[in-house]
DNA sequence: GCGGGGTAGTAACTCGCGTTACCTTCAGGC
DNA sequence: GCCTGAAGGTAACGCGAGTTACTACCCCGC
């Protein structure tokens, strides 16, 4: 509207807007040499001297391409896509935070799509939807989908026009490159650190035996105990809501049960809010953590990992490396190159603290 | 490059571009003709019949406008840009969810681009800049700084280009609107709960004494006293790292210091990190939490509240509620509003759980 | 039968930039 | 004296839309 003012006020001719023709005139040359200069395009003869008075004008004049013309005109964007209900239930925002860090590196923008957790990637997905196609109008050459826990997903329809990599979850059809924690590792690590430890007897409170992270992590801890010649007890095996709470009542239920001698000497709890509800348990029962109950972990999340008293050992989930490598795959992606892998575990490394 | 395929295959036209023309093609209209009922301009004057032909071209064709050549040609991006530590320190996140729903509610984009802690928002400035650049070259249409934590900033001059807000910080400079908690408040809204069950005796775990915060909460603590006909007993205010051992070890301090009848009967934790650790010394000397010394905290940082055992009283930070503002401020700034306000507060509400 | 005024729609320009094709100048070789 | 080739550029088109100015048609009243 009102490009010279009709209106009232003759305003500052326009705020915004050095274009490259401004900074080819102020240079005395050609937009195209400009052009030519600013993409560095080596193969195009522009002299020194040239280079050099543009490289001055666009100091002088301040001049700022802009993003949106140069894509209109180049037909490539910069940009991926990462929808994800991360930023609704932000357990998980180390995956933004890697995914963030990789992209800004390799020069691109991460454009960042919300979606309620409520139908988040599940089968009735209203702002998925909406989101991934606000994302590809905005011609993002890759799209991310993210989820808070491992678990399986339903990716939108029009995810399939271009290349889609998934983090923290998998698809349920099992045709896009996904990217998940490697639970199974992760268990085994957590119980072999106590084993190490000495202890033989140990406890397991678990999840919702059902989905992925109990799946993986009970496994691997049977395989640890199997390794050093031991099996899961299943009666040591305790499962609870995934809250503090749920772990109190876990941890009393294990605790409980036994006379002292025959009691398990580690708990490992399958992620840490539980293990901090554990803690209230055993101090509550007069036991010393590690000395009479050693107790490890699982998420590291820092807030509660790093502070409970004494601090947790706990096994980490790589969120952090997860988001970056789900950039790296879409960049290979994009690039053409076949996918390596069709689902890429990541380590979840063990960190020592204070609790075993 | 390779527009028409010289290299091996006769690729499928081209995957991605169904443009307006191909509607307008479609529907047998004329490009603009399409571009007016699209953008639903009510003076144009098209036939229903036609708008419902072109609407189902629309359809057919799975077509999806270019949100870059709209905005090239338009003058209009749609767009804002918030740079931020928080995706680096996630303390703060509910401010980017915040901010999230509120764009996405105005149909609005949110680029996100990250800083470093480090250096972020400080005298420093490299990835601050850098941020700021790469979002005005988006055209972003606002921007807004957020902080972790709330505190002074220098914002970079490139930001004078397009209307700015402050989210959880100030402008040092005075010039820029700015929407932060209402630490007063909130610390006289803490101490009034407190005196309401019936504590006369308070003492209080300070954060460092000087930033805005902590300024702010013993402020109104003071105030909540004043109107009691009481005073803030110096002796009963002690600082300690904003963590979980730092509100431990000024919690022992000021539980030993007195004997069982002269102690404070409550607790005001200036953060929830601190808290949890006040809890571990009212536990470890066998009171009970709220029987013996009821705690009142700061904050409300979920995964500490909400699973401490007791759940933990506490003074929310608006973050959610201050994202939001910020979009609206801005939005009503890009509307060509004035400012109604330079600094606006908001309310910092109490959220009742059982440590009181 | 002619002007006026609405209805329905289109041609053409623009936004800022990438890119291809072409043009000029000058030096060197035969 | 003419041709060739490189250096150093420029004109012009296209990307996918928004927007303005203008045309063509039809109905109505006088």
């Amino acid at each position: 509207m009102a490009k010279n003012a009709s209106s009232s006020k003759p305003v500052a001719v326009r705020q915004r807007g050095v274009t490259m023709s401004d900074v080819a005139k102020h240079a005395g040359v050609s937009r195209t040499a400009v052009s030519f200069v600013l993409s560095n395009r080596e193969n195009a003869s522009i002299s020194e001297e040239t280079r050099a008075r543009i490289a001055e004008a666009v100091q002088a004049l301040g001049y700022r391409p802009n993003a949106g013309a140069r894509a209109l005109a180049s037909q490539r964007s910069d940009w991926y896509g990462i929808v994800t209900e991360i930023v609704t239930a932000p357990f998980a925002v180390d995956i933004i935070k890697g995914a963030q860090d990789q992209a800004w590196l390799d020069r691109r923008f991460l454009l960042i799509a919300p979606s309620d957790q409520a139908d988040a990637l599940g089968p009735n997905q209203g702002m998925e939807d909406a989101a991934t196609e606000k994302l590809l109008e905005q011609r993002v050459e890759g799209l991310l989908y993210a989820a808070t826990y491992h678990r399986g997903v339903h990716v939108p329809e029009s995810a399939n026009e271009v290349p889609t990599v998934l983090i923290n979850c998998f698809d349920a059809d099992g045709r896009l490159p996904s990217i998940v924690p490697d639970e199974r590792a992760g268990g085994r690590v957590a119980v072999e650190r106590l084993l190490q430890a000495g202890h033989r007897r140990i406890g397991v409170i678990n999840l919702d035996p059902d989905i992925p992270a109990a799946v993986g992590r009970v496994a691997g801890a049977r395989e640890a105990l199997a390794d050093a010649g031991l099996e899961l007890d299943p009666e040591l095996v305790v499962a609870g809501y995934a809250t503090a709470d749920g772990g109190y009542d876990a941890a009393c239920q294990i605790l409980d049960r036994y006379p002292a001698k025959e009691r398990p000497t580690a708990l490992f709890c399958l992620n840490d809010r539980m293990a901090m509800g554990a803690y209230d348990a055993i101090k509550e029962r007069g036991l010393a953590i590690p000395g009479d109950i050693a107790v490890i972990g699982f998420d590291n999340q820092e807030l509660i990992a790093a502070y409970l008293r004494p601090k947790l050992t706990t096994v980490a989930l790589p969120f952090e490396k997860m988001g970056a490598l789900g950039v790296q795959t879409l960049a290979a992606l994009t690039a053409g190159q076949p996918i390596t892998a069709d689902q890429q575990l990541v380590d979840c490394p063990l960190l020592e603290r204070s609790s075993v």
